[in-house]
DNA sequence: GCATGATCATGC
DNA sequence: GCATGATCATGC
């Protein structure tokens, strides 16, 4: 198709990104009906809004789609919760890593910076049982990442950039990073192996990719600009929610100037917990002036607290769904408690298709921030001291053990066997027990009877040797 | 009411 | 001291 019959201009992102918003509130069927004769499934949508609604044949280069204006092509599906609002689906999937060629790359001339500068945002929202060609876009927009953002995804870059120099692309994991992640990209994951630059070992194929907290964000952030969306409130009340949320949320970093020079985002977290080492919590609570409450709100109120913010949530760990846990030393350095996770979801855990699409493997690929107390000998809650902070995901050879339970659990779950869970003893890293208001507290099973709650568990001994 | 983070209680 | 079962407390 030549250029002239084009219905915007490709040179121009503004044309390109007013002729996508003629898809706001619609489906591509609606506006192009001859694009009925595709049927594909995954990427079937980006490919066809390539194609009919764009005029030009979908490729595979390692420049944006729209080259001439630098702009990238994506469309990503939102999904419903129960309370009415819009969150995203699923990570947002960006370009394949040559692990050999990206290597030999610095950030500006990557293959991630290359093609994902500047993003054509298109969320269509997804509904069961309905082909995406026939869901509705409820959110279109241009995005580039603002600066104090594009920080931290340039560390996650270079924390990807040097595992794959140490020769350990094959342990690269979500949990790495904060906003730009390496996941796993392939029919079946894990599947498909790649060679690497320094090893021999191959590694699983993978995929730059924004993480679905910080899409969340993005959909806040578009939600403040009436021309970005269409028809995507239920109800006032549900509006009023987001502008809360909008409002409570403030960041760490609102200069670059706050990094000192070389130092990662993780460094300068670490560095303002740091004078703050070896206090006790009445000590820290009297020179911020702040009041910790009780045990559940805690460490995350501590983070607030030493962290400068004076809203309810941190904007930088809601954006990289850092998962903030509170660990207790006992004075000789062991863990008062194993460490607590969400309950187990029986109907959910039987019907999950395998390990990396499960509940579980999201929960322990998180990026996690302990905030370590330890105890003195006095008998006052209050009296623990902060021993430190660390950053800390799971490494990949630990995972396996998770799979050991998820796998363990969801045969059981399936047979409806509900009392013999794997313990401490069966299993190195995690287990799981119960977790209830009290024994009548039972929850309804795989089978539609009612059973015990239980949850996941990190076990005691193995937080004690991580921490170390 | 329920999910979640944390802690208590008991027995070996 | 630790594993295990059970419950408390908070926030939405």
């Amino acid at each position: 198709m030549a250029d002239l019959e084009l219905p915007y201009d490709k040179h121009s992102k503004e044309s390109i990104l007013n002729y996508a918003r003629h898809l706001l509130g619609k489906s591509l069927w609606d506006i192009h009906p001859e694009a009925r004769q595709v049927q594909s499934g995954k990427g079937g949508l980006g490919n066809a809004v390539e194609k009919y609604h764009f005029g030009y044949e979908p490729n595979s280069i390692s420049e944006a789609d729209f080259a001439d204006a630098g702009v990238e092509l994506k469309c990503t599906p939102l999904k419903r919760l129960p309370d009415g609002s819009m969150v995203s689906k699923e990570r947002l999937v960006l370009n394949m890593i040559d692990y050999v060629e990206e290597s030999k790359k610095n950030f500006h001339e990557s293959s991630f910076w290359k093609k994902n500068q500047l993003i054509l945002l298109m969320f269509y929202l997804h509904e069961e049982f309905k082909l995406p060609f026939d869901e509705l876009f409820k959110i279109i927009r241009l995005w580039n990442f603002p600066e104090a953002d594009l920080k931290i995804i340039k560390d996650d870059w270079t924390v990807i950039h040097n595992k794959i120099l140490a020769g350990k692309a094959h342990e690269l994991s979500e949990g790495d990073t904060f906003y730009l992640a390496a996941c796993t990209k392939g029919s079946k994951a894990g599947a498909e192996m790649r060679e690497q630059p320094y090893s021999t070992e191959k590694a699983p194929q993978r995929a730059y990719s924004i993480k679905s907290k910080y899409i969340n964000s993005i959909i806040l952030d578009s939600l403040k600009h009436p021309e970005m969306f269409s028809d995507v409130f239920m109800s006032d009340k549900q509006r009023k929610k987001i502008e809360k949320t909008l409002a409570d949320t403030e960041s760490v970093v609102r200069d670059v100037k706050d990094y000192r020079e070389g130092e990662s985002f993780e460094q300068l977290i670490e560095r303002k917990f740091q004078r703050f080492y070896g206090k006790t919590i009445a000590e820290i609570e009297t020179e911020l002036n702040v009041n910790f409450g009780q045990a559940k709100s805690m460490a995350y109120n501590v983070c607030r607290a030493i962290l400068g913010i004076k809203k309810d949530k941190i904007a930088e760990f809601e954006k990289a769904g850092v998962a903030v846990k509170t660990i207790r030393l006992e004075q000789n350095g062991n863990l008062k408690e194993a460490m607590s996770f969400p309950n187990v979801n029986y109907k959910e855990i039987v019907e999950e298709d395998c390990w990396e699409n499960s509940a579980l493997y999201e929960m322990f690929t998180q990026r996690f921030l302990f905030v370590i107390f330890r105890k003195p000998e006095v008998k006052d809650d209050k009296q623990v001291r902060l021993e430190k902070v660390m950053f800390w995901t799971m490494p990949v050879e630990d995972l396996k053990y998770g799979r050991i339970l998820w796998e363990d659990t969801q045969l059981k779950v399936q047979l409806g066997n509900y009392e013999y869970f794997m313990k401490t003893a069966d299993n190195p890293v995690c287990h799981i027990r119960p977790k209830a208001q009290n024994a009548a507290d039972t929850t309804e099973g795989a089978q539609g009877f009612q059973v015990k709650k239980m949850c996941y568990w990190l076990n005691r001994e193995y937080v004690k040797t991580l921490i170390k």
